[in-house]
RNA sequence: GGGCUAUUAGCUCAAUCGGUAGAGCACCGGACUCUUAAUCCGUUGGUUGAAGGUUCGAGUCCUUCAUGGCCCA
């Protein structure tokens, strides 16, 4: 490609005059947003008088060169740093040759480090009047175009690198990202939660219905499985008396990639002794309306066509209550198995004839409620058989005291009272093996060492995963999963 | 897995009925002492995603494949 030789031989040139297009010796003073932050309330006066007097402060700093604009003797530039842009000028009648040369022969995308003094322009705006200038490494590739940026998806996933150059959004995103990450972790230590890590290598998964990836150990020539979730791991935890801990860490599933799932993805996990399910749907509500007023300063926030209202409380709608709104199964047929089958036809869900009960109710609820689950809604009181892992509901056994939340149509959380009854845990487990062997390739498998540590009592705890990939997603309103991953998994290039 | 759709210069996009592939930005050269998508003038830049096929002639039509997007399961 000729741009990439032009830059090549521009490289080789700076060699022959002594210069390393690759540098690694420029000492950086301030960051943009430093110089910003130090002279707002300079007037271009001030400056002038501290410049003409020789007392102005000089400032290094270095970043991307992003923008270029030369006139005869005067040009200005736009530096970026990991804080922000400033700009720069360049005055030839004051400058050395070499200096003003090396400036005109820079590259947009090259990483340069300037040295100068403050100024401001006759438009009023800040700028380095620079007096020493080095390209410090050489770009040997063209960026996309200044205006339009990069536009083609395949292109901003597979070299996300020029995409975090050249796309604020996608910058923004992923600030908005780490931000999330960091306030779960001061929410969950100021109520005195352990962070703990379990591990993702696993000889026997669990804690989820999903297909794991499977891998191979050598050195003990053994099956190993990726974690599918922290869940049973989390639970010895809390037998072993940690009693507050959570997890935030990758799970993986080996299943279909969409615009919500991606096979690695990031949950957080917390369990709380001595607490319920109710306990945890006030805790997610006070998290998720804190978290968009942590970020945006409000609690409505723009999801595609709509708008969410994140502050507490959130609906609460039983699966059954669910049913008989938005899929015409009245509350009294909730258990007929004929009204649901009408339903699930109507809904062509494929395979409802051999789903068992608890699984074509919910089959039904998420194809006729999931998509209308816009405004935050805490789904409540699952069936048992989908359930495996959480506590009977006392008031009608056939039932759980779980809930799931729902925003923007899809699932964030999912949470239950857990079960601590180490013989109906073993029941459980052995329904999921009934269903493995009747084709269920997502059932639970057995895990005997889980019900050893029931055995040794865990307290009443409640506990709650929450999808960190969609909730960054619902925050920074993007609709694909892939716009909130920095690598999300894509086919190989070629 | 199925349907629809897209892929053209480094980037963003054109190209009428099947008839010489073009523009803006970037790049290169020139003018210009306050711009901020600077402006003006002049150049350069193409295996039209890949492989076949139809045709005197294919970016355009057909087939297969690759990689995206949307919808459905």
């Amino acid at each position: 490609m000729k741009v990439i030789a032009e830059r090549r031989a521009k490289a080789e040139e700076m060699k022959a005059r002594g210069e390393n297009p690759f540098a690694n010796d420029f000492k950086v003073s301030h960051l943009a947003e430093d110089l910003s932050a130090l002279f707002a309330e300079h007037s271009l006066e001030d400056l002038e008088a501290a410049i003409a007097e020789g007392s102005a402060p000089r400032f290094a700093i270095a970043g991307r060169l992003m923008a270029k604009r030369s006139f005869g003797k005067v040009a200005f530039g736009s530096l970026r740093d990991r804080s922000g842009d400033v700009q720069l000028s360049f005055f030839r009648p004051e400058l050395d040759t070499d200096i003003w040369t090396a400036m005109k022969k820079a590259d947009l995308g090259d990483i340069v480090g300037c040295e100068g003094v403050m100024m401001r322009t006759k438009a009023g705006e800040l700028s380095l009047k620079v007096d020493l200038f080095r390209v410090l490494t050489k770009s040997l590739r063209p960026l996309p175009d200044k205006w339009h940026g990069l536009t083609d998806t395949a292109t901003r996933y597979r070299q996300r690198y020029v995409d975090l150059i050249v796309t604020p959004e996608a910058r923004d995103t992923f600030k908005m990202r780490s931000k999330v990450l960091r306030y779960l972790r001061q929410f969950f230590d100021k109520r005195d939660y352990m962070e703990v890590e379990t591990p993702m290598l696993q000889p026997q998964y669990g804690g989820a219905a999903a297909k794991p990836f499977e891998t191979h150990h050598n050195a003990l020539d053994m099956k190993l499985f990726m974690r599918i979730a922290p869940e049973l791991n989390l639970k010895r935890l809390v037998v072993g008396g940690f009693h507050r801990v959570y997890e935030i860490n990758r799970c993986f599933r080996n299943e279909g990639i969409s615009t919500r799932h991606n096979p690695e993805f990031t949950s957080l996990e917390f369990y709380e002794a001595f607490a319920t399910y109710e306990d945890l749907m006030r805790l997610t509500e006070e998290l998720i309306s804190g978290l968009a007023e942590h970020l945006h300063g409000t609690s409505t926030l723009p999801w595609g066509d709509h708008e969410l209202n994140l502050s507490a409380p959130f609906r609460r709608l039983s699966v059954r209550d669910g049913l008989a709104q938005y899929a015409g199964v009245p509350t009294e047929s909730f258990y007929d198995r004929e009204v649901l089958m009408e339903a699930a036809k109507r809904l062509k869900i494929g395979k409802a004839e051999s789903m068992p009960l608890g699984y074509l109710q919910m089959a039904v609820f998420e194809e006729a409620c999931e998509a209308d689950l816009i405004q935050p809604t805490f789904v409540t009181d699952f069936p048992l058989d989908v359930s495996p892992l959480s506590r009977r509901k006392e008031s009608e056994p056939t039932l759980v005291d779980r809930f799931e939340l729902y925003v923007g149509g899809q699932e964030i959380a999912n949470a239950f009272s857990e079960l601590n009854d180490p013989d109906d845990q073993r029941g459980r487990f052995e329904a999921q093996v009934e269903a493995r062997d009747s084709g269920d390739d997502e059932a639970h498998p057995m895990d005997e060492d889980f019900i050893r540590a029931l055995e040794y009592a865990m307290p009443p705890t409640a506990g709650e995963g929450i999808g960190i990939d969609r909730l960054v997603m619902l925050l920074t309103n993007n609709t694909s999963i892939r716009d909130v991953l920095f690598f999300p998994l894509l086919r190989p290039e070629h």
